[in-house]
DNA sequence: GCCATAACGCAAGTGGACTTGCGTTAGAAT
DNA sequence: ATTCTAACGCAAGTCCACTTGCGTTATGGC
């Protein structure tokens, strides 16, 4: 066995504080915004020492990152319109709204700008491999009804379905119409052999 | 007329003075990389003040941006392979390799960070705007060559061949090997009836 | 050449992210 | 119940982005 073991704590005191923080962090984003949210505030709010804050997160943009990742798997809708492109298509526009959104603005601010160490990186493959697995039921009940024509890798389609969404939002910053929405969810449905429009 | 017409200057000592703070920007970016750049060394070594660099500049970010901007112009490589699936597939593989290294990886960052005053959405749209404009003849000579079967929109193809490659590079953080890039490429050519692999 | 002023230099300061050292508290294992 | 120590509280300090006020320089228009 190996000379140091570090036993972590994960409840009572040490989860309380960790609720607190994320708590008072996601307050704070609402009521200042995302770019005047400072962890001296978080601290007052949360009765938590700002020296305790960034020995557990290291940063201010990991810790927003923390909260509002947590603050996403509340409200993780998956639509069921009765057709793969009709889910698609509503999934697009609710990402696209929630995106282009003060909230959204900051959690993908957050996710670019956060540190690579190991803690950080296993939280976002987390998120990401959730919500991923999150929308397998889409494609399957379209497999029953017999939609997809294609072999269909749903990574990749909805790699190319949100990819561009991501585009617009960080790099680009061009608004997000209807219009575009309908061509592009045309587009990759037809790429992918989905009938049933 | 208006009583107060802001004349500015471009030539001379402005000039010469936006010259060396970019180029010393991006000296100091090779030598200690994004994170560690701080405008004092940018003025240090560019021999221009501190202040000086703010009021034009306004934010270490915005400087980066324009630098990075800058040195971008004057590599943009158009590939030319004798067909439009090479040339989408020469593209997007120089594209992912660029934007995975750190010279790519500062100029997202900037760009996701850069302020969104008018200035700064100005060169932001310049730059896209001449990025896409220059891959125009790209398409121009597939059409010449029949391989366009389906009435194409470059813009829209260009979105869905690049925004999951910056999908990959900013969120998931998920390198991007030979195999995505073709199944990327593979699907976005096929829905815009792209003939002639 | 002369003048108005845009752009720069300089000094001084503010605010907030992040660190360090040390003492204290409270889960958890025995 | 006792002990060990991870996690927290607290004070003090560093670093750097960014600001402000004021004097100085050097363009560009006349």
């Amino acid at each position: 066995m190996t000379a140091t073991e570090v036993r972590r704590r994960q409840g009572g005191r040490s989860a309380r504080v960790r609720q607190a923080v994320l708590e008072a962090t996601l307050a704070v984003l609402r009521e200042s915004g995302p770019d005047q949210l400072t962890v001296a505030d978080v601290a007052r709010r949360s009765r938590v020492h700002e020296t305790s804050i960034y020995r557990r997160w290291g940063s201010r943009q990991n810790l927003m990152l923390d909260a509002l990742l947590g603050a996403q798997d509340q409200r993780m809708p998956v639509p069921n319109t009765g057709s793969l492109y009709g889910d698609l298509l509503a999934l697009a526009t609710e990402r696209a709204e929630y995106l282009s959104g003060s909230h959204g603005r900051a959690l993908l601010r957050s996710m670019v700008m956060s540190s690579d160490d190991a803690v950080l990186i296993e939280m976002r493959d987390d998120f990401l491999q959730a919500r991923f697995q999150s929308l397998k039921p889409l494609f399957d009940r379209a497999i029953d009804r017999g939609e997809s024509l294609v072999e269909t890798d749903p990574r990749l389609l909805l790699e190319m379905l949100f990819g561009p969404l991501y585009f617009r939002v960080l790099i680009s910053r061009e608004p997000i119409d209807r219009e575009f929405l309908e061509h592009l969810v045309d587009r990759v449905a037809a790429v992918f052999g989905i009938t049933g429009r």
